[in-house]
DNA sequence: TCTGGGGTCCTAGGACCC
DNA sequence: TCTGGGGTCCTAGGACCC
């Protein structure tokens, strides 16, 4: 989402103060535990029971209460392995509900732009914002105070923390995340209050402080690499030669260890110059083993209608895309199968994307195959605007052109009043839905269904 | 019972061209 | 027959993120 600044109301004068820097400075807002955070928020009888909520189709472990992470279930891990562990300790358990997280992020993003005029939402539960023209006089207590301004105001708890680089936001808010006292808030970058000696100290010392596998931008690969060397800390990897990490870790892993150092490398994403995004895809795990063609044929037909329509949506074209199907193998491996397809022009029609992504899987299906998960995938997106008639067009294309626009904007419109599955392609459907993935315990959507909303008895 | 879904960016290598 | 050097474009695969 991005936040246009007219949206913005006046910031809080009581942070601004007249001093003028040059270097730049992060905040990075972390929803605490946050799909557990929106499941509590409208049933709050949760607060002290353990939580866990499921990915799609049942199938990991995405969000854990503090509880559920004190049993020692890791983020990602599959829940059967999980389940009994979980009932022992009666804890509840919700399918993924991403309409509801999706609204709560909108109104933790309201709240947010108070407070800076460039907000870059990274993902559903974090947002970085850039605070260094805002002359803010004492980066810990604005933390503190922004962190208690969100629980105040949408009422989920959330971690504040600052930095002269991304990255070293990412590590106070780890700091933060670990030490309560540190109340929701906590700065590594040089205010007026905190400067010089004091905070090169306190830098390193969260440096020391940080295992190397917390480092943003260094995962699973790189963790094990740099342990083989010895490494340990974020501070050891901070201190490893611009001329090997080059080698090692790309162009990426230098800017994440000069971010280390305190040097601002990766810029605030605001969308503002280029709001496209490049690639589009939809994919879904099988709740069952799938063999006919008829049966996948529904699956990418409406994996494709729920493409296009995110396209439209974000006013946006594809040009090109591709299907997959992946098999089930013997011996716990799986078949890949892959085939793109090019549209005759960019398009954001239901009926052009699941004709062609028809084609392309009937290209690629091998009937003696059982298989449990497909996707659709749309690349070389371009704006609405960039919209052009084909050279080799049918006659008529402009009316024809004409007549799907209303058609997909009455569609729209429908599933925008009464909810995304009231109307849908004859091609989605098929007799048995047995390539629907599992979602067996989906909390009420409470903030955007007006049949799912909470209800209050007054006695 | 047998491990999600949706992204971005970078690099190496192949195809092709002059 | 032999085959250099330099460039672009595309794609697959790998790494990372939440």
């Amino acid at each position: 989402m991005t936040v246009s600044a007219s949206t913005i109301t006046p910031i809080d004068q009581q942070w601004v103060s007249s001093v003028g820097s040059d270097s730049r400075v992060f905040a990075l807002i972390d929803c605490n535990n946050f799909f557990v955070s929106c499941e509590r928020l409208f049933q709050p009888w949760l607060n002290d029971v353990p939580v866990a909520v499921l990915s799609n189709n049942d199938a990991c472990v995405v969000a854990r209460s503090n509880e559920v992470k004190a049993l020692g279930i890791k983020m990602g891990e599959p829940y059967f392995k999980n389940e009994k562990l979980l009932n022992a300790h009666n804890a509840k358990v919700f399918s993924a509900n991403f309409p509801l997280y999706g609204d709560i992020a909108e109104r933790v993003s309201a709240t947010l732009a108070r407070y800076a005029p460039n907000i870059e939402v990274y993902s559903i539960d974090e947002a970085f914002l850039q605070i260094d023209s805002l002359n803010i006089r004492d980066f810990n207590a604005w933390a503190k105070h922004v962190a208690a301004e969100v629980a105040k105001d949408v009422g989920i708890p959330v971690s504040v923390g600052v930095g002269p680089s991304k990255t070293l936001a990412k590590v106070a808010v780890e700091r933060v995340k670990k030490n309560p006292e540190l109340l929701g808030g906590y700065s590594l970058a040089e205010d007026r209050v905190l400067r010089g000696k004091k905070l090169a100290a306190e830098q390193e010392d969260a440096l020391r402080w940080l295992p190397l596998e917390d480092i943003w931008g260094v995962g699973r690969r790189y963790s094990a690499r740099l342990h083989r060397l010895g490494l340990r800390s974020a501070y050891d990897v901070s201190q490893l030669s611009d001329e090997w990490v080059l080698n090692n870790m790309t162009i990426r892993g230098l800017r994440t260890i000069r971010e280390l150092r305190g040097e601002s490398c990766i810029p605030l994403d605001t969308f503002e110059d280029d709001n496209q995004q490049k690639t589009l895809s939809v994919t879904r795990m099988f709740g069952h083993k799938v063999v006919s063609l008829a049966e996948l044929e529904a699956a990418v037909a409406s994996f494709s209608a729920r493409a296009a329509s995110r396209l439209r949506r974000k006013e946006q074209l594809a040009w090109q895309g591709s299907v997959f199907i992946r098999a089930e193998m013997p011996e716990r491996r799986h078949k890949f199968m892959y085939k793109g397809f090019q549209l005759a022009t960019p398009s954001s029609f239901t009926s052009d994307v699941i004709k062609a992504a028809h084609k392309a899987l009937r290209d690629v299906y091998d009937p003696d195959l059982r298989y449990r998960k497909a996707g659709v995938i749309l690349n070389s997106l371009v704006g609405e605007d960039e919209q052009q008639l084909s050279l080799f067009g049918e006659e008529n294309q402009a009316e024809r052109m004409q007549e799907e626009i209303a058609l997909m904007k009455a569609m729209d419109d429908i599933s925008l009043r009464y909810g995304k599955k009231s109307i849908t392609y004859a091609a989605e459907i098929y007799a048995s839905k047995r390539w629907k993935s599992k979602q067996n315990r989906m909390s009420p959507a409470y903030t955007i269904r007006w049949n799912q909303i909470p209800r209050v008895k007054i006695a």
